[in-house]
DNA sequence: TCATGTAGTGTATAAAATGATACTACTAGA
DNA sequence: TCTAGTAGTATCATTTTATACACTACATGA
């Protein structure tokens, strides 16, 4: 039974889960639903405007949240997953999950 | 219902899978089975001496996969998931079947 | 004696991701 | 007129990852 490392789709997951800020972008969004622009910079702390919003637009390139704009002054954006993007809970709950028992079993190996 | 980032362990299992190669060396073992240095090389095309070096150590000190070296000359060394490793097949079945879709739906897009 | 095969290491470089910091536009209200 | 608040952008510096490519040890067989 070969794979093919040519058609391995592994990465185009990955791709999208990666960077830095992404998984705490999307759990957020996921689990406590719509946020604006800086209520999200709150929610996650550490990130500069900067890398929040380079985040966010790769996230929204590919289709997995979406951008509405309230035309007011001052400016207001919010951010939500699509459905689409919703699609990735299973994979970020199990990879929450697995790496929660991986994180208490190099702790228990410290102990020893 | 509030998510706090900083227990946030998504990262964990990212940080084990991430790295250019690590998904293809991952699934090979997987889905094949144990593989000598060399011919994991043959089944990775395009990855150089180095970095299967590199990315095989990164996954043996998490105890993804293990090392078992036959004192000879020329070196035998063989590469295979340990029971531990292979408890992270389903994520990497669903991020596979994810990238699988995600990748369709792209290529729908662009037919527009 | 010399080339072969295996499983690496060492050094240098290039490319990608991240970060710090300062800047913008706009309007409402003091 | 001055300040505050939002959602950004621009520029540059630093850090992290990945790549190229030359090099090593050792025993066997020609």
């Amino acid at each position: 039974m070969a794979v093919q490392p040519e058609l391995c789709r592994v990465e185009d997951a990955l791709g999208i889960l990666v960077g830095k800020w992404k998984p705490i972008i999307l759990l957020v969004l996921l689990h406590e639903g719509t946020h604006r622009f800086s209520e999200l910079k709150r929610r996650v702390p550490g990130i500069t405007q900067k890398m929040l919003t380079t985040q966010l637009r790769e996230l929204e390139e590919e289709d997995i949240i979406s951008r509405k704009v309230y035309p007011q002054v001052p400016p207001k954006v919010e951010y939500s997953m699509t459905d689409y993007g919703k699609s990735l809970e299973p994979i970020l709950t199990a990879m929450h999950e697995w790496g929660t028992a991986h994180t208490l079993r190099k702790m228990q190996k410290v102990q020893d």
